[in-house]
DNA sequence: ATGTATGCAAAACATTTGCACCTGG
DNA sequence: CCAGGTGCAAATGTTTTGCATACAT
């Protein structure tokens, strides 16, 4: 399933290139899912191929046209990105530690269906994040601190 | 009420200076509720004392940590503010025509808390913000369009 | 008086764009 | 070969900061 992905570039139209199958090949591997255009910059300079961040930007921008990623936008003035993996969810981040959870509740999508029903607008797209403190959060052992 | 503005100022430690006041008024005046600070800054130079932009931001970041207003960061990089009048809401946005509605849902809300509790989180907030096309944005005929 | 606030200009970021060169099909 | 992709540097848009001056209490 790895090989798919050359066919999922030309699918989108893209031409499959050393740049981009280097920033695919980060989002899916990284453990850490949610990854900003910075974050994946940082990545590819740890690996041979020099690839500017400029390029980053255009890639990231027309893998989430093309579906394959989705963009969110955290508070603190930055996107991050994470790979497609199947179903939509929602994120909850940790305001000490940063650490991101997903999670996905039927009942708030149907809600929210229903409430641009009601107001008369169709939907495209949304974003629910919640903010708070992880357990660890209040005692500074978060274990994941960044 | 409005007398009740100084007092509210004083409470959050602030000094009750011109520029101040002027932007809290703009908020509460303004008949778009959801303002950027460069929206702010434009009303302000209609008016006669100047104003800088730098400390536009400067108190805005002042309301909000007083809790006077609240920031919330729309997709497009950069943040709107509104006066928190009353009750939480959540917002449904226009990508069309960037008109932005306002609603309440407690069986969100609700199910917010169970995921934060279920995950072990204390929430401090949550951002849930709907993107769409209002009625008259496929005709064109976006009636507040910007 | 005196600690805060402000204005201005410059800095700091995140992201985008122009352009000459490179590369995949 | 040639359209599309890339790197670099410069441009943009937003928000922040340093500093000398002005103001509220």
């Amino acid at each position: 399933m790895a090989a798919m992905t050359n066919e999922d570039l030309r699918k989108a139209g893209l031409k499959v290139t050393v740049p981009r199958l280097k920033i695919l090949e980060i989002l899916e591997r990284s453990p850490q899912r949610h990854m900003s255009a910075e974050d994946i910059y940082r990545h590819l300079l740890e690996s041979d191929k020099e690839v500017g961040l400029a390029t980053v930007y255009r890639v990231l921008t027309q893998f989430e046209a093309a579906g394959l990623i989705t963009r969110h936008n955290f508070e603190g003035g930055h996107s991050v990105f994470e790979i497609n993996a199947g179903e939509h969810h929602d994120h909850l981040v940790c305001i000490n530690c940063g650490i991101v959870e997903e999670f996905f509740d039927g009942i708030i999508e149907q809600r929210q269906q229903a409430i641009a029903d009601k107001l008369g607008f169709s939907i495209t797209g949304h974003a629910l994040t919640i903010y708070g403190m992880c357990l660890h959060a209040n005692d500074g052992k978060c274990p994941r601190r960044k």
